[in-house]
DNA sequence: CCACTCTATCGAATCGATTCGACACCGCGT
DNA sequence: ACGCGGTGTCGAATCGATTCGATAGAGTGG
């Protein structure tokens, strides 16, 4: 690799015995450069086997990077089992790469809720997504904004100057539970999403839920008691089929009287999990026990049951957030967002037994 | 945003009355500042809400960007549905993140292969990997290569100054077609993953494989004929259980005895979607059809199934590109990497029938 | 007491491009 | 023939840090 003579604009300026502001011009395809001095430039561009101008240089003047950092909570393996996570990515990038924009993975790992500040402090940032990852007492946060790095939260709570785009999680699982209640359901409980990264299981204690990271897990729960009242929850260790499968077990494993009637997962995936355990411990969905979900993805291989859920628009939100980010870029400050969500009726939930 | 008044190195220095120069040496931990000098100018920085060196400033003079390129071949939402894109990338940012340097997605759209040149040319890279992406004619290759940015392909075709990291594709599926030929198996199929990315499905002609975009896809399908000669193949157009489905069901709902008594697929997504084929038509697996994947992921929603496959190293793959990464930010050239495949035999595959 | 060696700090050049104001030149109108 | 508007090109400052060679000053040994 020849490192030794990578040409500058300097050089390809020299070659077409112009100045570099010149040359500068030929490459940004300004109006006030003719079009033969343009051809010429380009010319010695292409005999040198110049690229074009360092992007690094152009983003020290121009104060832009081209790279927007998505801050995930767990490690990639983890959190893209997640399809909600996928699609809201994808649009993400399905908006900035048009713009020439990417997008930069910032994952935690295994112990941390996210990307450290020493990690982030070398990379440059136009803006950064709060994409999967709480961001309450992030010190990484307090980083972001004293670098002015703006900032984008998805589902995240309500912070000053970061810009929000979220769902009514709350009015969604009201509207779930309110379902529920018209046919006959009385007992019922939640598998929740973790409510922190600490590889916590179990019931949700009233402590655990003050010291909740994620603003949506709270919210989810509180729209079913909204209706409801005061139902039981189980946390599980992650957002996954399997810890769906454990909470379900650890609800419906019980005597039939003691046992809930219906089960809210707070995600599609939970719930996915929760049917496997009612199938595990030989309980017919929804004759036995009704099973809902949240989100509203694609999961194929459970056909031909489809699932009760609150579908929210996925993909749109990564779009949504993708243009805030543009906005942010630009320098403007575009609103928060609060997208719709809306209720559909599966096969996995009937009338309450008895 | 204040934008207005950020403070730059100068600032700080001043207020600590020193040197801009020493002001750097203290926050590059260098030794030959006094400790009480560096204490002074830290504090200066705490108190004018600095939050370190410019990034992009500092990239400019150490040509170093702590960011790399993941070349993406599809849309995120569609690479992402494939476990080993994800385990790749997982094992990718194990390495990189602890080195203050993060993976740049750059995901083609529906259409398009990759990002195109366009997009590329504004953003920094110390580096890229090809993540999921087919290499051969790719105008950003070339573009790359003009840059000067060092790249890793993964599974790629062998390229000049394009360091390889993959397996061994070919034996990996002779092994398995050894396998199937010890049970007995003569009418073997293959479901290819796409040979390009165009959309394309159905038997795959000559003249398809010969402008085939992936090395991977063609040396699995060589290394099966390698065992039992031409095979018929039935490409996907794209790499997903959907897919495999209806590849499956193109190559098993015919009369028996045309029917192949074994289905090799090219991963074990589209495996799984044969299996759904052959549940589909009524056959049991593996009594009247044997069928085998490639890969070694993980498919909770296939229990109690197990999957006869070839198993790979996915998240080690992506630590050795990592590491290699490294390597090429530092400046050396990492030597390709082979590793290894084995087969693990489940219960999809057994004697054939008849 | 002088010379010599470190050590801590500083100055200035450098990384590679962008951009704004200045300027030369051309053609046209009067 | 002179001036004027307009176009195309150029110079120089700037973005924010890093780094090497120079230097002042403190400390040490003869």
């Amino acid at each position: 690799m020849t490192d030794r003579h990578r040409p500058t604009l300097a050089t390809v300026a020299a070659r077409a015995a112009v100045a570099p502001s010149t040359a500068s011009l030929a490459f940004s395809g300004s109006s006030r450069v003719a079009p033969a001095t343009r051809e010429r430039v380009l010319a010695a561009a292409a005999e040198l086997g110049y690229a074009g101008p360092d992007p690094v240089a152009r983003s020290l003047r121009s104060r832009r990077s081209g790279v927007v950092g998505a801050m995930i909570g767990e490690r990639l393996a983890y959190a893209f089992t997640d399809p909600v996570a996928v699609q809201l990515l994808d649009g993400v990038t399905e908006v900035l790469s048009p713009l020439g924009v990417g997008l930069l993975l910032l994952p935690g790992d295994a112990d941390r809720r996210g990307p450290t500040v020493g990690q982030l402090a070398h990379v440059p940032l136009d803006a950064a997504v709060y994409a999967t990852c709480g961001l309450e007492d992030d010190p990484a946060l307090a980083h972001l904004q004293r670098r002015g790095v703006p900032v984008v939260a998805v589902d995240g709570p309500r912070v000053d100057d970061v810009v929000f785009v979220g769902i009514p999680d709350r009015r969604g699982t009201a509207d779930l539970a309110r379902h529920l209640a018209g046919l006959g359901h009385r007992r019922v409980a939640v598998v929740a999403m973790p409510l922190r990264l600490d590889g916590t299981r179990g019931p949700v204690t009233a402590d655990r839920r003050a010291r909740a990271h994620y603003r949506d897990v709270r919210e989810r729960l509180l729209g079913v008691e909204e209706v409801l009242g005061p139902v039981p929850a189980v946390e599980g260790a992650s957002n996954s089929v399997e810890e769906g499968e454990r909470a379900g077990r650890a609800l419906l494993d019980v005597p039939a009287p003691d046992r809930p009637t219906a089960v809210v997962a707070q995600s599609d995936l939970m719930a996915a999990g929760v049917l496997r355990a009612a199938e595990g411990l030989g309980l017919r969905v929804p004759e036995d026990v009704s099973v809902a979900g949240f989100d509203g993805v694609e999961l194929p291989w459970l056909a031909p049951v489809r699932l009760t859920t609150v579908v929210q628009p996925t993909t749109e939100k990564g779009r949504v957030v993708g243009r805030a980010v543009a906005e942010l870029v630009e320098g403007r400050r575009p609103d928060d967002v609060v997208l719709d969500v809306h209720l559909s009726v599966g096969t996995t939930t009937g009338p309450a037994p008895g």
